[in-house]
This record gives C-alpha cells, sequence and structure tokens, in this order.
DNA sequence: CTGAAAGCGCTAACAC
DNA sequence: GTGTTAGCGCTTTCAG
C-alpha cells in the first residue's frame, strides 16, 4: 500500500506538506505542488479513509434507515436523498431495518462506533424514549415518519390532510359509506391519515362503521382479505380509502374476479401514488407524495445540523403537502 | 467519547487486556473478564469503528454496486444480500451508480481507499480493461451483469436460456411473426437474451425482420412506443418478447388504448415477474428469474474470496436457470 | 495470564 | 511556505 510518507519520500517533502496540498491548503508553493501531485500520480497513491477518520473524527457519511428497499416509497426516497448527499460530497450508509425494532437499535449504533456522522430515520420501531437514549444530542433527522416527542428536525408530509382530501373527494363523488384501512396502528404516519378520515366524515356529518374499518394492510393480499371481507357484508361500504396503492390495487384485482365493478359497487382510492396506479384497471386515484421534495429537505436539515455545532434540542418541521390524482376507481 | 484506555483506567488493567476481553482471547482470568466488561458497561465504552479498520486493515463491508435503487429487481436483489451479509456479520454499502460511468469509476475507489474489503456488481458500465486497472487481484464478484474476459467469480442467469424458452413458447402458441425488444445492447445480458431468441426462431426456421427488433428499451413509456411502432407497421408481429415486465406492461396498456386486443391481436411476454406482471390485464406471461439464489450465491462467493486470501485470478462461473411463468398475456 | 511499546496512516498545532 | 512533533483509538508482537 502506498502511503503519504511514500509520497513525502519520494519528493523529499515532509508528510504534512503532502496533505496540505491533496487538502486543497491555500499556502503551498505552485512549485511544491505539481511535484507532490506528480508523485501521488506515479506512484498511484491513495489516501486511506480510516486514517483519515480516525484523525478527523468525522466520516462524511450519514445513515439512512429504512424499513423496505422493495417498498416503491422507499426506494424513490433513498434514491432522492443519495443524490442530494452526493452533491454535498457526503456519502450515505443504508440501513435496511426490515422493520425490526433490534435491527433499528444495531444501526443507531453506527453513531456511537462513529461509522457515520448522522442518522436519518425514515421510519421508526422502537420508542422515542429507547431511542433518544442512544443518540442524546447527535444529529438525526426524521423522515417520512416522526414522533411528537422528539426534539429533532422533522420533514413530513400532511398526512391528516391527505386522508381527508381522500376521502372528501369519494363524498362528493357521492359515497356517504366509506371504508378504510390502514398499516399499523402505531404509525404516526397511519393514525393521521385515519384522523383526516374522521374529520371528512365528520364534518359531512357520516357514520363511520367499525365494520369498515381495517388494520394492519401492508400488501395485495391484504387487500384481497379485505374485498371478500367487505363482500360478506350485509350493510357494505360503497367507496373504500386503502392505506395504500399496494393494498388498493389488491381491492381492485380481487373485486373483479369475484364480479364487483370498480367504481360503481365500490369506488377504490390508494395512497402514494407508485407506478402500479397507472396500470392496473381502472386506473387508481390515489394521494400523490412529493418524494423528491421531502429527500431534498431532509438532506438541507441535516446538513445544516452537521454544520451548526451547536445541540440539535430544536424541534423544527417542515411539512409538505400532499396531492390527490384523480383517476378512473372513483 | 469514552475510549479503550478508560475502561483501562478504571480497571486498573492495561489497555490490552482490555481489547483482549472484547475480542473474545481465550486466555483471561475469568474475573479479569468480567471486571472488564463491567466497566465498559459502566462507561459506555464503545469502539471506534476508524481505529479498529486502521490497526486492522479490514472494515467488515462489502460494496454493492447497483444501477438503479428503484428497479424491482436490484432492489429484492440487494434486499437478498443484504441479509445474507448480515448473517456473515457483514455490512453493506449500497452504490448507486444510476448507470453512470464515472460514478461506476468512483465506486470502485472505495477498494482502493479501503473503505470496503469487497466489491460486488450488479451491472457493469465501463470497460472490463478499465475496470481491471482500479481493482487488480482485489475481491471482486460479478452478479447478473457479466463480461466474458472477467477472471472472477460469476454469479449469472442463463439469459440465452430465457430468450431462448420465451420466443420458444410463442412459436409453440401459433406465433410466426416474433417481435422483440431489449434494454441496452451494450448489455451481455441484453445480448445474451437476444441470442436465445435468435436462436429459437431460426430452430424453427422463422423470418427475424429488422423492423420488428427494438433496442434500449427500458421504461413503460418506451413499451408505449415500441407499440405505436408496430402498429404503423404494413406487416406486424403478432407477438413481441419484451426485455422487461415495465415495457411490456407499457406496451399492453398502450395497445389497449389503441384498441389492439392482448393477446390476440398481438402477444406479449415479459422479464423479470415483478408485482405488476401479475396486476395488469390481461396478466403478464413473463420469464422468472431466482433472485434469491443469487443474492445468496454472490454471497458465498464473496466470503470464500475473502477467506482465501491466494489471488482471484480465477474464473468461475455459477449459472442460475430461469423459469417461464405462463399467464394470460399470450 | 498480563503489560509495555510500537505503529496502522493521517492531520494539525506550533515553530521557524 | 515548509517541517517537527504529537496523537486520533485501537491491536499486536514481544517479553515476562
Amino acid at each position: 500500500m502506498v502511503t503519504i510518507s511514500d509520497v513525502a519520500n519520494a519528493t523529499g517533502l515532509s508528510t504534512t506538506t503532502v496533505s496540505r496540498v491533496l487538502n486543497h491548503y491555500p499556502y503551498v508553493a505552485e512549485e511544491t505542488r505539481n511535484a507532490v501531485l506528480k508523485a501521488v500520480e506515479q506512484l498511484g497513491y491513495i489516501p486511506n479513509n480510516a486514517a483519515q477518520t480516525l484523525r478527523r473524527q468525522k466520516t462524511n457519511t450519514i445513515a439512512v434507515l429504512v424499513p423496505r428497499l422493495t417498498n416503491p416509497f422507499f426506494s424513490h426516497l433513498i434514491e432522492k436523498i443519495e443524490v442530494e448527499a452526493a452533491k454535498m460530497g457526503m456519502q450515505i450508509l443504508i440501513c435496511h431495518t426490515r422493520y425490526s425494532k433490534q435491527k433499528e437499535m444495531e444501526y443507531l449504533y453506527l453513531l456511537n462506533t462513529k461509522q457515520v456522522d448522522g442518522i436519518i430515520m425514515t421510519s421508526i420501531e422502537n420508542k422515542w424514549k429507547d431511542i433518544y437514549k442512544l443518540i442524546r444530542n447527535d444529529p438525526i433527522v426524521l423522515c417520512n415518519e416522526y414522533v411528537n416527542e422528539a426534539n429533532v428536525p422533522i420533514i413530513r408530509l400532511n398526512q391528516v390532510e391527505g386522508g381527508y382530501i381522500g376521502t372528501k373527494h369519494l363524498i362528493e363523488k357521492g359515497h356517504t359509506k366509506i371504508g378504510y384501512c390502514s398499516g399499523g396502528i402505531l404509525s404516526g404516519v397511519g393514525f393521521d391519515r385515519f384522523q383526516g378520515y374522521k374529520q371528512a366524515m365528520e364534518e359531512y356529518e357520516l357514520e363511520i362503521k367499525q365494520e369498515w374499518l381495517f388494520n394492519d394492510t401492508f400488501s395485495d393480499l391484504d387487500g384481497r382479505r379485505v374485498i371478500h371481507c367487505i363482500a360478506s357484508l350485509p350493510d357494505r361500504p360503497s367507496a373504500f380509502f386503502a392505506g395504500s396503492d399496494e393494498v388498493a390495487v389488491g381491492m381492485i384485482s380481487e373485486a373483479k374476479k369475484i364480479n364487483m365493478k370498480v367504481p360503481d359497487d365500490i369506488a377504490v382510492i390508494g395512497f402514494d401514488d407508485q407506478f402500479i396506479a397507472q396500470i392496473v384497471e381502472p386506473a387508481l386515484t390515489t394521494i400523490h407524495q412529493p418524494i423528491q421534495k421531502i429527500g431534498e429537505f431532509t438532506m438541507q436539515a441535516m446538513v445544516q445540523l452537521l454544520r451548526s455545532q451547536t445541540i440539535s434540542n430544536k424541534r423544527e418541521v417542515f411539512e409538505l403537502p400532499l396531492s390527490l390524482i384523480v383517476r378512473e376507481s372513483s
């Protein structure tokens, strides 16, 4: 391995000077600089990252905790965050938690082992109290998912509004019996969306029947299950707000199988505006989330946190708007 | 920051002994061990990764170069590789090349800056000659994409067979005019699939018309474009083999818009067996790729490479079979 | 079974 | 403008 002292020896200079050239220090003689650069080139010298990190006490990489890489929402989000990070000369370390409390905790440890300078959490599995113990005043920003107790920058979407505009749209289409399903009930995102749904229903004084509500729906399979439940109900909802496009698409697909017409027998609306929303038939009405913007804001917040060495006991919330995409399923 | 010497001081032992306990050295007195562990716990000591890496000259992380996170094939592949790596106590660093030659080169540098112990490439943008210059005899394994000159372990799918069985299926359905499209022509994967297509066509002595062939098709938009081209042809193909499910789905969606019936007017077959293949209507006949197996084999090959410190100038090819999933679009 | 000492490769005071 | 020196936190001979 070629080290900085090899370069120093080759040029007859000190390692300090070599280091200065490499780090673009202002006051180095043009001649010296060229000599160093030439030697670096010739010897094929490349700085050792571990040594730099140990010395500088910073890694220039930030961890992004993400529950599921195969979920399009997250893969698009990560893609954007990565692009933004690259612009700032930073690397991202993708930490795949697979919705596991333990994995999440393990990854939060990266901050302690000085493997990353900061952490972006796109989902939260553990109690904030426990998370906070690990991260203390370290740079952390919450993106998408959030908790109210967290005193850190939070970039989130107005999920209440999302639930509200989707439901209101169905109501305006003439529906009065509207079902709803979401992923985990513990998720702040899921909770907020439900609040939006409730808000719209109450505003129009519509009844929310317990049997029209479903939980723990994540995949198309869950959507299929929900459709069967609905079909067997004496008093069926005429419209349904699904917690994600995958679930909605599963519902549509299964509805057709059992001869329920969409949107005539049951109108369906999803959440996310994924690729499949345009492909399924009828095309899915859904709530669009400005993923690019979230990614951008998140990295901005992180960079700011990293710059200001002060304690980050500051709660800052950036809330971005959602929009309704009307297609054929409603 | 709590360091190893803090623990040493607290226990009245040397840093050496503390290090031994932490690294599960055999000969440490039970009493000593407990004392260390207790101090570690009390002080909240956590080893500094950069220091360990610098000293040990290994990182325990391997880089996975991937062109596009949002492509389901790759996100599923990465997910599996990550799981396998975790089993071996290794981390993976996801390197998003975005199909950029330059980005790829930058990431290959990670090996030189000792930020990773090995590299898995799932796509190849640069000439192998140039890549080889950077990586020399370092641990590298090719996964999915490959080049013939590479003297490294290669885990790949039998793409020739994939092209062949898909085409043969269409022929057996009675089609004689069969079109074909693929992504980049430079890709070994794309090239092989085309060979399989050609092989089947030749075997049945069917004509391959140049106007039925398309290139650089990646997204559903490309599929839509292709359908319009086909529709305007005096001599139309009656079946089409698309290079990916996305493209196939775009074709189906657009075909319906211009009143071409699938599969009657045009049969379509895709490649990948993604989620959308089951959702689109008619459901898409496609080639299934055993992604889990590829991920597993790839990590196995990498671990073996890492273990055997010898030079890896050995070309080893593992080829996995593909299978045809017949649905309604053919 | 334990400790002293060296050093992994780099950067940053501090001096000149 | 450049060099000397110390040290980031850890592991590993080597000696006892």
